[in-house]
DNA sequence: CTGAAAGCGCTTACAG
DNA sequence: CTGAAAGCGCTTACAG
């Protein structure tokens, strides 16, 4: 008596050789198992579970044109303000049996396409990207590819489909407002090179001239680590040669983690927060609700943009109509919107 | 005259028939270029630029037998000490043009098991995974899949394959060490459920009862948020019934953001630090260095585990040989290790 | 240096 | 409720 063979890698003909009836039954018990008989279904189980058969996505997503994924482009994964988004993200597609592909290009332009022609070949049937999508050529390509395209953690009015998240600017705008309503008059500014960094730089100052104060200098921050914020904090606070009618008394940081780098280098150079100067940042990190001088910050809806972005690729995978480009009033009331708007919260604490 | 057609996906045979050759001579350009003329490249290059081709991955993947994915299973993306580790592997993979897919089992045993089938099902070419497979059934699958497995951030005697990373046991033995050294006899450790967290306070139990000291008391800890850290914390800081004799002068915490909590709830409580109690972490976190006092803490390889895990892919993918299992001493000198050790450091700073 | 044939492991209509 | 045929978009030997 000869012990059954069992493949190394068992294919649906060997589930189905075994249960004694083909492989498209097999592939119905695992897709639609209701239209199968119950006692075919309980065969093809068992044979499933001896064999330990594992189906192969790839060629079952080649067969059906559904990959099953969703692919999503994050700047860095190494920045812990985007790590709710994808966890959002990842809870949303998980119910709904959807597998995330995860990439990180570096903030690096290049980066960037070389990654979404990568990410794209897998046939992702949506894409989710942190950031707008300003490459034209890029654009173009995600618009052939007729998948729903989820920009978040901006806005903009023309989005390569749906954006999801606030305004960089108005963030940048009104923290400026709040660092003026607390009678701070000499402002700066210490971001990053990236675009919704830019951006948050670019309100900061509109609503500093709008407000007719003096404009804020600006520093640049490379990524967004405390040391990082610390350089950029002290060379903000040696005393310019002109005296104390230039002194800074107010600091906005694009990313906690640089205001947090703020912080420290004040406490080390025995600058008083906020007697001194007011400092800010941006993504509410626990951390800083637990330093002393707490940290003020802007908090953005971070794990709510990932949850929602799923949620919209869901919709639409499920036969929902993407809005009309061309924002026609009269067009499909169920059309979805194209720019949704999360908002984000001042949170005023010590350091401010 | 008519604009030739351009498909909206345009497919290998589509680049073929614009460029006047076969579709196999279109994916040699592809795959090895060197094996075509010159012109003929160029010709195809021209093709494939003006119809905006893609490969289709899936079906490449299917038919070489080769996906280019290296499936990663991390027990939650949340975490900030496995960034490093993500960062490393993505980088030694993108030299090679290896794509990285990532799965997040948010500590969940059953997670664990669903989301190694989802990844396994993609065909990945190798798995590395954050931990210790444990689950016997887990392993058994593994190991017919014949795939480099990579387990990290531990060690053990058996491994699916491989194993790289350093002893957590180990760890704990030497910050109790440290801490006995720095004076503390009352020691208490916090913790996480899971298998490393445990290892690592069975470690410094075990320090303790060498050196003859009192054993450590335990609270658990979920997560490793920095309000988790202060709850655990305030616990262990409420001064016993029993009197003085029982305070705790030292807390290892199972990594840097609970520790980070327990500096603060010190903080909060106006109970010195290092004065009355030492307190270390692991992971050495950028803001472990910044805080004062400064925390004593662990670090931990964590790029490096991520960058080494990738190159042993890379390895044994280009056909290095896998190690025997059995250990024979006399087997193949080639056969890379079973287990490696990369270390951890005590970096003792102002907290302890 | 280039191509015709076969096949990777599935699923989609279509029949019955 | 179940199955035979065709095909998803590629690549692998094999020829020439």
């Amino acid at each position: 008596m000869t012990k059954p063979h069992i493949p190394t890698k068992p294919r649906i003909e060997d589930v189905a050789a075994r249960a004694g009836i083909s492989a498209i039954t097999v592939s119905r018990v695992l897709r639609a198992p209701a239209k199968v008989a119950p006692a075919t279904r309980a065969r093809v189980a068992a044979a499933i579970e001896a064999l330990g058969y594992i189906p192969n996505l790839a060629a079952s997503g080649l067969a059906s044109r559904r990959s099953g994924i969703v692919a999503l482009l994050v700047p860095t994964i190494d920045n812990a303000v985007f790590a709710p988004t994808v966890a959002g993200l990842s809870d949303a597609l998980a119910a709904a049996g959807l597998q995330l592909l995860l990439g990180d290009y570096r903030y690096s332009d290049e980066g960037e396409r070389s990654l979404v022609r990568a990410l794209v070949g897998r046939q992702p049937e949506a894409l989710v990207v942190v950031g707008i999508v300003r490459d034209a050529a890029l654009r173009a390509m995600l618009l052939r590819l007729a998948i729903p395209v989820i920009e978040t953690w901006d806005l903009t009015e023309d989005p390569v489909d749906t954006i999801l998240g606030f305004s960089n600017y108005e963030a940048g705008a009104a923290i400026a407002r709040h660092l003026l309503s607390r009678g701070r008059s000499h402002l700066a500014f210490v971001g990053g090179t990236d675009q919704r960094a830019r951006a948050r730089g670019e309100g900061f100052a509109a609503a500093i001239a709008a407000a007719g104060a003096a404009p804020p200098r600006a520093e640049t921050a490379d990524g967004s680590t405390i040391a990082a914020g610390r350089r950029a904090a002290a060379k903000l606070l040696v005393a310019s040669p002109q005296g104390g009618n230039e002194i800074i008394d107010g600091i906005f940081f694009s990313s906690d983690g640089l205001a947090i780098g703020g912080l420290i280098e004040c406490r080390h150079r025995g600058i008083a927060v906020p007697g001194r100067v007011a400092i800010a940042g941006l993504g509410d990190l626990e951390i800083g609700r637990e330093l002393s001088p707490s940290l003020t910050t802007i908090a953005i809806p971070a794990y709510e943009i990932g949850r929602r972005a799923g949620e919209i690729v869901l919709a639409r995978l499920a036969g929902a109509p993407a809005s009309d480009p061309r924002g026609d009033p009269c067009g499909d009331p169920r059309g979805s919107e194209r720019v949704i708007d999360l908002g984000f919260e001042i949170v005023a604490r010590e350091s401010s």
